[in-house]
DNA sequence: ATGACGTTATGACGCCGATCATGCCGACGG
DNA sequence: CCGTCGGCATGATCGGCGTCATAACGTCAT
């Protein structure tokens, strides 16, 4: 039902790299092709974590959400990025909820096809640990940066992170692939719309950053570089 | 050289569990035991990672400093907690110094060793992915605090975690069976010695905590639950 | 068209908590 | 014994930034 095209797009991620394309073939057909819309949830928190899902097109908010309606985006994924895949192998309810940032489609792989994988094929839960170790370190900068840097230093960091990341270089400076809310940003940084807004505008001043229909484009990397770094100048 | 008494303990770890008497007594008996003082660095952030390392006795604190010498404490672990396992098996530099909290003992495996056993027992690697899993977790959280909650809230599910992770209970209440100084608890929450003592000396005159020879006891654990969760009640 | 809604924008106000300073206490070493 | 040092304690001050309010603008559905 996934058809071939979704074997294909497994075949190119580093997590089946060991896999044969005869194993491949059969869990492409048992994935489901989910298409979500703006602000469309792929599961929430606390959920019972039946799917191990991989981002085919447009990009997946990992976040939590405090009581008092504020949400903290903890990861924010792109296509072939897999996420859910903790939680399955554990068995245990997802920690935290996906949630699509803009028009997107999961490629979602029932929990007992990639279980029984991983028992045949222990390179997948290498690649996964990797991967795992690669996002720990990830959040533990996000703790470093949350613990002792000002909001400013903390946008630049996160901007120049994601360009850094999957931006494409223009004429212009380094462009975000995709467009990002200044809540997202907010949220993603641990402040308010006000003050993500208050900053990215004063930087639009001063011409560090542009703003070309919704997609930020990086203009003066060495200066945000300096802002992340905590310089003042 | 490490003797028996390490093959014993190494074998009480889950991560263990599948490797047979017969391959942990040569991993034992090429681990070295390190001791360090109050203060003492095990490595630092940036040191080829040459060693997969165990708590044997006492606290390691794993932490990253930001210039302006202001520490950030990521994890705290006792005894029968690995650490520096992810850098290892990736081939990366170590992305955080580890500083003993207290006197401590440690166990340290040559990288070659642990690879090398990995490769015949996928079942490490599978522990160990599960291990990083739950540490990305706790990352995490300590991301989501950082991002939504005050000092007070923050402070207290710290001690929270810390008490019902490997806390005692006693007639007077949930004892930490380990001296944590002020310094060290502001640099698990991201705060200042200043504030975390005014919190903390106000939870011990409202008798929500004591504080003997040094270790505290946490006194009433529903009104700190409560604290964590963001009530002012 | 025309509301409704989401996003960006800007100002006023107030407070949490960082910073700076000062003092006390116990441990430890010369 | 006393100087030094690390840890705990408390007050004064100030600023970053969260909160609240208001508004302009673009998009979409009816």
């Amino acid at each position: 039902m996934a058809g071939d095209d979704a074997a294909v797009f497994l075949r190119a991620m580093p997590l089946f790299a060991g896999v044969p394309d005869a194993e491949l073939g059969p869990l492409a057909a048992n994935a489901r092709v989910e298409r979500y819309r703006v602000r469309d949830y792929v599961f929430m928190e606390g959920d019972e974590a039946d799917s191990f899902c991989i981002v085919r097109e447009g990009r997946i908010k990992i976040l939590r959400q405090s009581r008092g309606g504020k949400d903290v985006v903890l990861e924010l994924l792109g296509p072939g990025e897999p996420f859910g895949g903790v939680a399955v192998i554990e068995g245990r309810p997802y920690p935290a909820s996906a949630q699509a940032a803009e028009a997107s489609v999961v490629l979602k792989i029932p929990r007992e096809r990639i279980v029984a994988l991983t028992e045949r094929h222990p390179g997948i839960v290498r690649e996964m640990a990797l991967m795992i170790g690669r996002r720990l370190r990830a959040a533990h900068d996000a703790v470093k940066s949350l613990a002792v840097d000002p909001v400013e230093a903390r946008l630049a960091a996160t901007l120049l992170r994601l360009a850094e990341q999957d931006g494409t270089r223009t004429a212009r400076g380094l462009a975000l692939p995709f467009h990002l809310t200044r809540q997202s940003l907010a949220d993603m940084t641990g402040t308010t719309v006000e003050s993500a807004i208050r900053v990215v505008s004063r930087w639009q001043k001063r011409g560090l950053v542009r703003d070309e229909r919704g997609r930020l484009i990086l203009a003066d990397v060495t200066e945000l570089r300096a802002l992340a770094a905590g310089d003042s100048g």
